[in-house]
DNA sequence: GTGAAAGCGCTAACAC
DNA sequence: GTGTTAGCGCTTTCAC
């Protein structure tokens, strides 16, 4: 096991007698080579375990091996299983071809982590982990010209400007999940969300409304609460809402169903008891409570794990899926 | 902001009329120059808003201004509070430092991610999330000789192997919390734990067991059940325990207290209804619940920040800590 | 099929 | 105080 610390292409060069130009060949596949010599040069680097230096190889061939992923700061706060899950799969998904993943915590500050990384030339694509309505990040890599993939549709007027925008179908999902949810609730029903600025939110809204839509439902008989950002918000509106009657919450996401399930815990006497939520975005959290509540189930892995994918053949210059769209699961308990 | 795609260190010094040496001296401060040029080419510099390129400076100077973050695979499948709260705080004191961070979710297979990242030359450094009897890990980077750090102590056969071993206090904190709480609850108190592989469980068993004597208990008043993976382990103990009287459940984590209050709320009939439990380590899932769960509380971020602090420094050449030692806080609920 | 040489963008002796 | 030069470890023309 005993190896020389850095070895270099010259070494396994010198070491068979033949010139670095060959190594290279032999490692890369590219250019004229004789099986015979392809086959003793991989030998002799697998003896060595010789891996070439990736910034070596990123200097003379202009890239980096490395994708940038941009997390919001304010993620880190809570626990967003979404988050988790999808960077598992990315660095999964990278890893297979070769890339690392450097996490970005970006803050929106003048002195993002992304904007350094970008200007040191560090990665050679991104991939961003949420959208929303206003987002200096998305200007400033248009402007670069540097390949991205997000998770989460576009807002509209960036539609189609980054290399990927994977998404799951929500507005479809909700759609069909809020029409079965209504049908066996024709009344006391209500919808619970958070900020309208994420774009997810919005599609999840239109979701919603077409239901109701599609069923005659008015607006009035279903009320929507929305920019509901802390236990208080949404305590304050479950409680208002119990009182008008409502008895089915739907939920926007995963973070505002177990908000508001605390709100109905401590509502007991005020109906909370026999009320009910239900929630856009399902998570383990959710999964196992008493009383149950169904959910929609989208595969956060598998949204990253192909963004990282489709990104990945982007920068190659292969062909590539730029609007990937996955789908969704109904999960009725 | 208009600028040339990518911008050379010649292009800044052909611009002024000095030799590119004269602009990386400006750049890095070291060498010696006039403060009228440094100016001059500050300013330069600025107006391009040219930075240098990571990679050639890095084949330059031996280095990446790179981290590889060892997470385990398994730790992605929950959340673990403490994982996000490090990584998050890791990321922040190494972008203020000029370096990023990849994340890498070791399997602990032959084609390890850390390995060929490691073999790639892509780190300067590592931090190892969390520490366990029988690391491969450990072996490898010990092997390389490549600095790192890790978040908790490491086993007995490895201390002081690793550049940097940050940790709490966490016997000491066990110790004294366990103390506090026996004392109040004199008899029916057990406690639950996963896996003692994991150092920092030794470590909670330890404080433990010697809050035990102090205070001149037998084991056999103070149940120990431990290796508990799942929520059907976790309950079965429990509903056990509550049949021999116990009433306290102290645990080893928050994923297990988790999990011992599910298994308490469907015991309710069993005694789970007048049992209590406390937590090793606290995470919100804990703090606003009802019943209220005291816990011992320890400030993962400040953990991270630390071993990566101590760590750059260590890379740096500079005089660090290896063995920084972070308080802990009992939060009687 | 193979090798010599130039070059990727930077740093660091060493001269002047 | 500044410039010249030779690398860092790779890839890639272009000869042979």
């Amino acid at each position: 096991m005993e190896q020389k610390a850095n070895l270099t292409i010259d070494d396994i060069a010198r070491e068979l007698g033949v010139s670095k130009t060959t190594v290279s060949r032999a490692i890369s596949g590219k250019g004229r080579i004789s099986a015979a010599t392809r086959a003793r040069v991989r030998e002799c680097i697998e003896r060595h375990n010789y891996r070439p230096s990736a910034a070596a190889r990123g200097l003379a061939e202009n890239r980096t091996f490395n994708l940038a992923l941009v997390i919001p700061h304010s993620f880190l706060g809570l626990d967003l299983p979404f988050v988790r899950q999808s960077m598992s799969a990315i660095c999964e998904e990278a890893f297979e071809h070769n890339y690392n993943v450097m996490v970005c915590l970006s803050t929106g500050s003048e002195s993002d982590p992304l904007v350094r990384t970008l200007d040191q030339r560090k990665v050679d694509g991104v991939i961003v982990s949420r959208t929303i309505e206003n987002d200096p990040l998305i200007d400033l890599l248009i402007s670069r010209g540097i390949p991205f993939a997000t998770l989460g549709s576009l807002p509209q007027k960036y539609q189609g400007m980054a290399s990927v925008e994977a998404d799951h179908s929500q507005a479809q999902g909700c759609f069909t999940f809020t029409a079965q949810l209504l049908a066996a609730y024709p009344d006391h029903a209500a919808l619970l969300g958070n900020d309208l600025s994420y774009v997810v939110n919005q599609s999840r809204l239109t979701g919603f409304v077409q239901a109701c839509k599609e069923l005659g439902r008015s607006l009035e008989q279903t009320p929507i609460r929305v920019n509901l950002g802390t236990q208080e918000a949404v305590s304050q509106a479950v409680e208002e809402l119990l009182h008008q009657g409502i008895r089915k919450f739907l939920c926007m996401d995963d973070d505002i169903c177990v908000q508001t399930l605390v709100a109905l815990s401590q509502l007991k006497d005020c109906g909370g008891a026999e009320a009910e939520a239900a929630s856009f975005c399902d998570s383990s959290l959710l999964q196992n409570h008493v009383p149950p509540v169904s959910a929609l189930s989208f595969d956060a892995a598998e949204l990253g794990r192909t963004a990282c994918r489709e990104l990945l053949k982007c920068i190659r210059g292969e062909p590539f899926d730029p609007a990937p769209l996955l789908g969704y699961k109904i999960c009725m308990r």
